[in-house]
DNA sequence: TTGAAAGCGGTACCAG
DNA sequence: CTGGTACCGCTTTCAA
């Protein structure tokens, strides 16, 4: 057997080349199937200690990392549980709920990972997501039909989970009540004698999908009461407060929903340098339920949103990744509370 | 040639079984490369018409979707831009550039990956990042020190992009001047006449890495004035400011600078709750020039921070990555200045 | 205790 | 124009 000269023996290893396996075996002197043995520790099968050791001493030296494609890709699964980023603004509430889903679905072993579509939609986002062939899948927001769900399933995906505003075919959903959040804020209102309430839609691009049922949820606490709902635009721009606030009064509004706890702000600064007095004049109340709003004076009643531990949806990702089918379809509700503070 | 009967000749396909080129090749009745010529427009090569419809029209009744890990095991390089996500809460400043970033990525045709690393540190965090062989990694704060760039770029990471404190060996750096920060509150306040300056230190973990050199940036710029610092240590709680405010004229402070905008809502209006005058008694400067800041009365006084632009930064990522060395290790300097308003 | 070899799913070269 | 085939890096039987 003749040896090729395919590198000189100098220690120098292969420049600007990615260590492999197969040169980590080279370097111990052993099989590549040793080495892979070695490293993840196979309780099946015993290597010597000074096998061992060779093997972890030469994987060092050249610095070599596996090849999770490599890996994942002759195992037929992976751990990863793909998470596609909202492409649009997330408040404090829903980030910290995320970083919480993160770590818990880290405990148990899983790879996180986001991913940013951009402005895919639809089948073609959830073909994009498939092709990385996640474990599970958890989607914040509308966006996924029951076609994209079946696309992630049918290219493996053992869980699809969809953190949204409605129930979807063939997938676990984790309903976002949103129509609860204003029905919430409009109960409270009629209860505290307003009639004449305002709701703010959000101008900003992307929250039509939390605000639209945010207002049909008010709507329909009003139903049949004698009160009325009016939509007042609002981008979150101090100037466009200020108009909304200049025609306060021929509005004739004795309340307003304010879609969260910033647009309240927002909305209720304008106001008060207007000299509209709150909640004599106009009851405010936010949603969310954030710091701020116990920060203002008057302080703001809001509607705080139960949003699903994250450690309890890390669990319930687990177990239908385990086992679909052992949890049915599980589509909770979300629960919603007012919080009544000084503001209406 | 037998056919031998692997499926019965209905429609139904093999269930709960992912599938792949084969299975298309197979139901076109065409080889695998045929497939893979066809389905990515291969250019180089002609296939006819009615060949390129049946490829088509197989993949999409098997529901087909090509597998991301084999492609790119074969192509020896990805696309991916991994950013390891920060397991701190993150501002809205920081997460419009985030997200702006990644839209600048997508268009230049990268897969833009979040990565929770959940607790990892350091090497072994660089580690597990580089198991996924991303075309570039970008890693926001400190953490990642010249061995764990080492780690990256042998595993074949073309580009290191760190946005953090300080420069570091063999990665490309984004200085974010958060010493500058607290310099430029420093010397503001020094401007407005005041001389015994707090400064506000977050309580939450992980803030650490930004609140010290804000600190840092304030004591060098009083230094040889005869002004001085007081550390002022602060959890995020409405109790937490209430006890500084109760204290706050036995600390004889005639400034404070709060770390950033939303600490300083926090304590002003402790303040402003027991009565001390702002600006007038005390002064106060955030930072981050959030839109909260300009709704409170007196308005904040801040330090604005000049982010780099995500579509910059993309195109940075891009020419490193396309001709390693061509960026001479171009460590920026990010701006900060102060915007005054009412509360200094 | 270790090594040889067969794939996982795609791509791209080379023949036909 | 299309098919055969050799890889990419890693795991895992099966033999030695």
């Amino acid at each position: 057997m003749v040896q090729l000269p395919e590198q000189p023996v100098t220690s120098s290893p292969a420049p600007s080349a990615v260590p492999t396996s197969a040169d980590v075996a080279r370097l111990a002197g052993v099989s590549r199937a040793t080495v892979s043995y070695v490293l993840n520790n196979a309780r099946a099968v015993r290597i010597s200690e000074p096998t061992r050791r060779r093997v972890h001493e030469a994987a060092e030296e050249l610095g070599y990392v596996p090849h999770a494609a490599a890996r994942s890709l002759r195992a037929g699964h992976s751990r990863m549980v793909l998470m596609p980023s909202p492409n649009v603004p997330v408040g404090p509430l829903y980030s910290r709920f995320i970083n919480e889903l993160q770590w818990a679905l880290g405990r148990l072993d899983y790879t996180v990972v986001q991913y940013a579509g951009m402005g895919l939609h639809g089948d073609a986002a959830a073909r994009a997501w498939a092709e990385l062939r996640p474990a599970a899948v958890i989607v914040p927001g509308a966006g996924l039909g029951p076609r994209g769900v079946q696309i992630l399933k049918r290219s493996g995906a053992r869980a699809v989970v969809i953190l949204g505003p409605e129930r979807v075919e063939g997938a676990h959903t984790l309903l976002l009540d949103h129509y609860g959040v204003g029905h919430s804020a409009g109960v409270h209102l009629l209860a505290r004698g307003r009639r004449r309430i305002g709701v703010v839609i959000p101008q900003e691009p992307g929250l039509e999908y939390f605000s639209k049922p945010r207002l049909e949820g008010v709507r329909c606490a009003l139903e049949d009461t004698g009160a009325a709902v009016t939509e007042l635009p609002l981008a979150y721009e101090e100037e466009a407060a200020a108009r909304i606030a200049a025609r306060w009064r021929s509005l004739g509004l004795d309340a307003v929903f304010a879609y969260n706890d910033e647009y309240a702000m927002l909305l209720m600064r304008a106001l008060q340098d207007d000299g509209v007095g709150i909640p004599e004049e106009t009851a405010v109340v936010g949603a969310d339920d954030l710091m701020l709003g116990r920060l203002l004076r008057p302080r703001l009643s809001t509607v705080h949103i139960e949003l699903p531990s994250g450690h309890g949806l890390a669990e319930l990702v687990d177990h239908v990744v385990r086992d679909p089918g052992s949890v049915p379809e599980a589509h909770k509700v979300l629960g919603t509370r007012i919080v009544h503070r000084e503001s209406s």
